[in-house]
RNA sequence: GAUUCCGUAGCUCAGCUGGUAGAGCAAUACACUUUUAAUGUAUGGGUCCUGGGUUCGAGCCCCAGCGGGAUCACCA
């Protein structure tokens, strides 16, 4: 019956008006014999931001990218072009453009039938406006794609003001595409970070390491203590688990005769997000033989500078207004000092029920399940970490948290571990490498016990790593670093989200909004359709539904355009449409 | 997981003690040959996140849910 036309086009009339608009004006350009999305490569020869910085008057240029605004004065316009570097302004004139009788080319496709966003390419000459600004003389135009979706379009003024920023975090994360093209230093966050890990390959390559890449799939996830991703292969039928580390598989590089490798690894953890955790995220883990964990801490703060000059241009940033100095070298405090210093404890020799005494004196919680080590990161946790503003290595971790480093060389209590904290925070952990392999399976099983005593995150035992081990590991260090916290911290953003294209989130609900009338609108609809009309009154009393059942109906069943509510004088009638 | 705030036009946001949904930009039409947040005039544009409830009447009040932000907790 006639219901199902109505209802055929309804998904053209989901459509906003804009959108629908744009979809005619493609329409109109294909009538007109112009190909909106042509296959054909478009010769570029120049970008926005060179032109501007080397300005030369008269030069031939062909630039493409889309058009972001557009000035419309009569038989001349100015538009900007908004290219992968910048946007540059293009001057078109109708009489060149069009230099016949026929002056659709301007009157209709670039003033009509151009929308924002479109992108297009231009032919032209550069010259300077009565105003100073650099502009292109466009001598000839193609459209390359049409936008069919209106971009939000944020406006700065002389001052620099922003307006309609494009800011609801939401819509910025999930569609980062948008964020990219209407949020210039969005953009420029991602182009640091690229350059952030090309200095430290750049760093790592200058000396000589390897770049490796080892499994994600793992049938141990080992080198971390963490919750993993569990999955199946299908083949093997076995569970496979995406990785938390990679450090046991570089440690076996190692073995088998590497000096130094090092991998940009994603690890995967399921754990819980907030501004500093995305379930996946990047972390650069470097081993190389016959060095310790002093080396690597010298290592450790030459790479950091280099890479806050090859970023930010200097080792002086801010971060959150806090001025810090990534100039080498940084500040050494043992976690004994650094416990002694802000709490007056001394941790040296005590045992794990004096420990809890003076965690329960710090005002910091504790259960029995932690021993020494546990207790002894928490004090430092809750009472150091967040005074290490500036660069600062603390060294000499208690053993129990660290089953993977090497035992210290005069303190068999601890391990040469360091952590590099910067604006109170952990952003590397490096270690002397423990290999000794009988070492290193008591430790295992250490763990074991923990994971039968109920720690879900105490490591398993890799025999094969043991095995390795056996063979013979050189004394080596090892250092990780999280990619996307320092990433953070050169670029001044304090979300994880604004680091990463595309931050972990819940899907997005596509609403199918299904043709059909709700059961509600069917009974309004039923009762009216054998009268024709009605008194408007009288049909609610018939459907007998609620007030806003009924309000929902009704306006429900306007919108499909199947009824028409008309007023008179005094009374309110409704009738079938059609 | 807890607390708290937010969800209204393509975008940014108003919306009074509950009384027929507003602005700027964007869009459409017209004018305008070096403008620049161009300007002037006119016009169109809404599932007020969803579902219940209270009410003669809900964008607003109540309940439940969805999505997001912030803070805290947990966790490397």
């Amino acid at each position: 019956m006639q219901l199902n036309l109505n209802f055929s086009t309804m998904s053209i009339s989901e459509l906003s008006g804009q959108e629908q608009q744009r979809r005619d004006s493609l329409q109109k350009l294909r009538d007109l014999g112009i190909n909106a999305y042509p296959a054909e490569l478009f010769p570029v020869n120049s970008y926005a931001n060179e032109l501007k910085s080397d300005f030369e008057d008269g030069k031939q240029v062909i630039l493409a990218g889309r058009m972001m605004s557009q000035r419309i004065m009569g038989k001349a316009s100015f538009a900007e072009l908004q290219d992968s570097t910048g946007r540059i302004q293009c001057y078109f004139n109708r009489d060149e453009l069009c230099p016949g009788e026929d002056k659709t080319l301007y009157n209709e496709v670039f003033k009509k039938l151009l929308d924002l966003g479109d992108f297009i390419g231009i032919e032209g000459r550069l010259f300077k406006t009565q105003v100073g600004e650099i502009s292109v003389h466009v001598d000839h135009f193609h459209l390359l794609a049409k936008s069919l979706k209106p971009l939000p379009l944020p406006k700065t003024d002389a001052e620099g003001k922003v307006y309609d920023a494009f800011t609801d975090p939401e819509l910025r994360y999930r569609q980062r595409y948008v964020d990219l093209v209407v949020n210039p230093q969005v953009k420029e966050t991602f182009i640091m970070r690229s350059k952030a890990m090309n200095s430290m390959r750049n760093f790592f390559n200058e000396r000589g390491y390897l770049e490796v890449e080892t499994p994600i799939l793992q049938p141990i996830p080992g080198g971390a203590a963490a919750r993993p991703f569990v999955t199946h292969h299908n083949a093997l039928n076995i569970p496979l688990y995406l990785r938390i580390a990679n450090e046991l598989y570089l440690k076996r590089l190692i073995v088998g005769g590497f000096d130094g490798v090092y991998e940009f690894a994603k690890d995967f953890r399921n754990e819980g997000m907030d501004r500093t955790h995305n379930p996946e995220f990047t972390v650069m883990e470097i081993y190389v033989a016959y060095k310790d964990y002093n080396w690597m801490m010298e290592f450790t703060e030459q790479m950091i500078e280099q890479v806050a000059q090859d970023v930010c241009g200097t080792s002086e940033i801010s971060v959150g207004g806090k001025a810090i100095s990534l100039k080498a070298p940084f500040q050494r405090v043992t976690m004994r000092d650094a416990i002694l210093e802000h709490t007056g404890f001394d941790i040296q020799g005590k045992t794990e029920d004096e420990l809890r005494a003076a965690c329960e004196q710090l005002g910091i919680p504790t259960d029995p399940s932690m021993g020494k080590g546990k207790l002894i990161d928490e004090i430092f946790g809750e009472k150091c970490e967040g005074n290490y503003i500036q660069p600062t290595f603390i060294t000499d971790y208690p053993k129990e948290m660290s089953p993977l480093c090497k035992e210290h060389r005069e303190n068999p209590d601890l391990t040469e571990r360091f952590e590099l904290m910067i604006n109170g925070k952990e952003v590397a952990n490096a270690y002397s490498e423990l290999n000794d392999p009988i070492d290193q399976r008591e430790r295992f099983e250490e763990q074991l016990r923990l994971s039968e005593k109920g720690d879900d995150e105490a490591m398993f035992i890799d025999q094969d790593f043991l095995r390795a081990l056996e063979y013979g590991m050189p004394p080596t260090s090892g250092m990780g670093i999280g990619i996307d916290r320092l990433v953070m911290l050169l670029t001044d953003n304090s979300s994880i989200q604004e680091v990463l294209f595309f931050p972990q989130m819940k899907p997005e609900v596509f609403e199918k909004k299904g043709p059909e009338l709700t059961e509600n609108e069917k009974i309004v609809f039923d009762i009216l359709s054998k009268e024709k009309s009605m008194d408007l009154n009288a049909l609610k009393e018939r459907s007998g539904l609620s007030n806003k059942q009924w309000d929902k109906s009704i306006k429900g069943l306007s919108k499909h355009g199947l009824t028409k509510v008309t007023k008179t004088d005094d009374a309110l009638t409704i009738d079938v449409v059609g």
